[in-house]
DNA sequence: TTGATAATTCGACGGTTGTCTAATTAGATA
DNA sequence: TATCTAATTAGACAACCGTCGAATTATCAA
């Protein structure tokens, strides 16, 4: 919880880095567009844009050879304004809660007894869910079956819920995990 | 202007601060509750409480000699907020137009010509100005009129303006720059 | 004045990370 | 296929910075 808040901290205090949302607040970039207006290496560019994307502050569209970088406004205001709710800062109040939530509903053995009701408690339970996959890697349907039902044997129902809150992807059959400033707290909109 | 957030960033990328941060969200706390609570030595919390101060993230209440520290919330609103102005991650542009105003404003011996009616204008001037001031340095108030009348003979206008604006502050006859997340925008409110 | 406690400053050490060059991958074109 | 370009990955080096122990400052109490 306060984890995302303090990555999304360290991608953001590095001059270059800033400097890089700064010139992708007017529009799409390439990495060599970057890499002459800061006047740095093209890898230094890449390595510093990975880090933005890990984030979710940056999104990339290909065309050709060249990639088209932008600034993800969305995630940029989720993130800056997570900052001001006070659960997000006190911290340990916070995970605490969630802990207490998961005691719950998740028995001894890593399962879910059963899924909650109540949209809050749902929402932690979902976050707890998505943490199983792995950032960065792609999951077939099946093998996000597969995880799920090591822990709960609806997995159509979950899989649907973590696409709906933005925590898992689907394109094509193929899915993957979402940076987690990308999580909605609610539920679907 | 993107200076001081990229400040803010680097204050808050740290577990330790981000933790202290938290911790003072509940209330004030000695150096020694922190390192307590944190696991840390005691100059290693003065070293993040002393980055969190420029920052003016932070106050300290002097008891004995004891001193308690507590978040300002006002300052962190501030600057969190000011991530999301475009004008604070378009960068290049909005730092042009300061610099467009200052050389219609400022003459080639840096002298303030005039100063500026329009609020906005008179703004950018006096960010200027209170930059000529060191921080964390104390003033009387003939250094005070010194140093502005080396840029313009109405020192007492703009001395008044100053403390108006939060930029300078006056206690006892002693002036100090106050950290730039505590400077107002628009004048005294 | 002396002693005790809270905090800060100083100097050093070690880990992290930003930057680079060189090598590699991926896509477009001939 | 061969070649060219855009970008990423790998590995190395250097600068920065978080942490600590030791020394210093400041405040209160005898």
């Amino acid at each position: 919880m306060t984890e995302v808040l303090l990555e999304f901290f360290k991608a953001m205090a590095h001059e270059s880095r800033l400097r890089i949302v700064g010139l992708l607040a007017h529009g799409e970039r390439s990495v060599q567009d970057l890499a002459a207006a800061l006047d740095l290496k093209e890898p230094t560019v890449s390595h510093h844009l990975a880090i933005l994307k890990a984030q979710g502050l940056v999104t990339v569209r290909a065309e050709g050879t060249t990639r088209w970088h932008a600034l993800d406004l969305g995630a940029l205001e989720r993130l800056s304004r997570r900052v001001l709710e006070p659960e997000a800062l006190a911290g340990p109040t916070a995970a605490e809660g969630d802990e207490r939530v998961l005691r719950g509903f998740v028995d001894a053995g890593g399962r879910l007894k059963v899924i909650p009701a109540a949209r809050r408690k749902r929402t932690v339970v979902l976050r707890w869910l998505a943490r199983a996959f792995e950032p960065d890697r792609r999951y077939s349907e099946s093998e996000v079956n597969a995880l799920i039902q090591q822990r709960h044997p609806d997995s159509a129902t979950l899989r649907r819920e973590l696409v709906g809150h933005d925590m898992l992807a689907r394109e094509a059959g193929v899915y993957w995990r979402l940076p987690e400033s990308r999580w909605l707290e609610g539920g679907p909109a």
